[in-house]
DNA sequence: CAAAAAATCAAACTAAAGTGTGATTGCACA
DNA sequence: TGTGCAATCACACTTTAGTTTGATTTTTTG
């Protein structure tokens, strides 16, 4: 059985130094080389080719998430690993946009995460179960966020029509008004998200990037 | 501590009997009923008022998606567990947009499912990583099916800039070619997708339904 | 190589979308 | 009871988007 090729890139270098031991003692897992920035990296990515990437998030200049939308491109199969101290929603997003196929956290023990990189290795996905639960969240009915931006239950009604992609006119005979209040309506919604079309609007509410 | 409250919703008689007399074991857990359908189930959930719903997803009558569905907008805190022998791609997602928390497969052993009920009831998402591998992917770069719909490569960044929200001017700039050339492009894109519009387009390409 | 497909540009439209301003009604809340 | 906000409608615009037709130039590919 063939070790699998793991390369860790970690800005901390005694942090790198200790975690780099210890999962060398696992005989599962082969650490090829370990980085500690993303520049240096990139460079050998190539010669190295590793199956699974450690990476921390937090690096100095170009960010592991950075970085990691780089070599995903480049490289489709390398599976990454984020390991970072924080949870925090946003980079969790942004990482698993950006390739992530799992996040573990830095609390994890040495065992948790030699267990991580062979479940990665194997097709699964690890995470714990509190991040697990926000990206679950993110699927619950992604309406829109209302709150978020102060608006009326009519704005909303009317910015779910415009997500359907129907016209001023169609949505006007939907809501038994005039044409003129559903522009009324939108302008109003354009103006509480700060935005001046449509493809705009329904990208901030939605949170696509 | 009080022991959480959990119902079973389970068709197949004889697993109910099992895993219901395993879950008894536990003394985090407190089975207050079981039912082999939603029906029986929704009739009496008000009295009940369980924290934990172990749920099977091929229910006889009414689903147990839709059954969630129905009791997610009654009872937001109530937390679905998803108890299936199927690793069903259609099924999981419509599960957790139903309102499910977490996802277990019924090969799972008895401590396993004891352990996701709790974790469930501490705010976790259990899940098998190769269920969440796919949860994950849904995540990476929900990039254009260019092959399902012939487009060009050029017609695709040009789309790419479209659901960005960018204006035909910004698109001509951006790409170095006249306004007229983008409005030829789109026009063509429209066509292959059989559109006739922006948010028409982009709800078609990125399957938003 | 020749035919087909892609990419480019143009002009003249039509149809929508978005802006600016203002007015009316009704409801809520202090 | 009056001030504010939400919802409605009306014009008169300006700006984008989308359609139609047609032409030229590359690229691809059988």
């Amino acid at each position: 059985m063939k070790p699998i090729r793991v390369v860790i890139v970690e800005d901390d270098k005694e942090f790198l130094k200790g975690i780099s031991r210890t999962l060398t003692l696992s005989e599962e897992l082969a650490v090829l080389e370990t980085f500690v920035n993303a520049e240096s990296f990139i460079k050998e990515v190539n010669t190295l080719n590793p199956e699974i990437v450690l990476m921390d998030i937090g690096l100095p200049k170009l960010s592991g998430i950075e970085c990691m939308k780089q070599l995903k491109l480049l490289y489709p199969k390398m599976q990454f690993l984020i390991w970072t101290t924080f949870e925090d929603d946003e980079k969790i997003f942004d990482a698993l946009k950006a390739g992530a196929s799992g996040y573990i956290l830095k609390t994890a023990t040495a065992q948790q995460l030699i267990q991580a990189i062979v479940e990665l290795y194997k097709g699964g996905s690890p995470m714990s179960s509190s991040i697990a639960r926000k990206v679950i969240a993110s699927f619950h009915a992604p309406q829109i966020k209302q709150s978020e931006y102060n608006l009326t239950n009519r704005e909303s009604e009317i910015l779910e029509l415009l997500a359907k992609g129907y016209r001023y006119k169609e949505i006007a005979e939907k809501l038994f008004v005039s044409i003129e209040t559903v522009r009324s309506h939108v302008h109003h919604i354009y103006e509480k998200l700060q935005v001046s079309s449509r493809t705009d609007a329904l990208n901030k509410v939605f949170n696509r990037t």
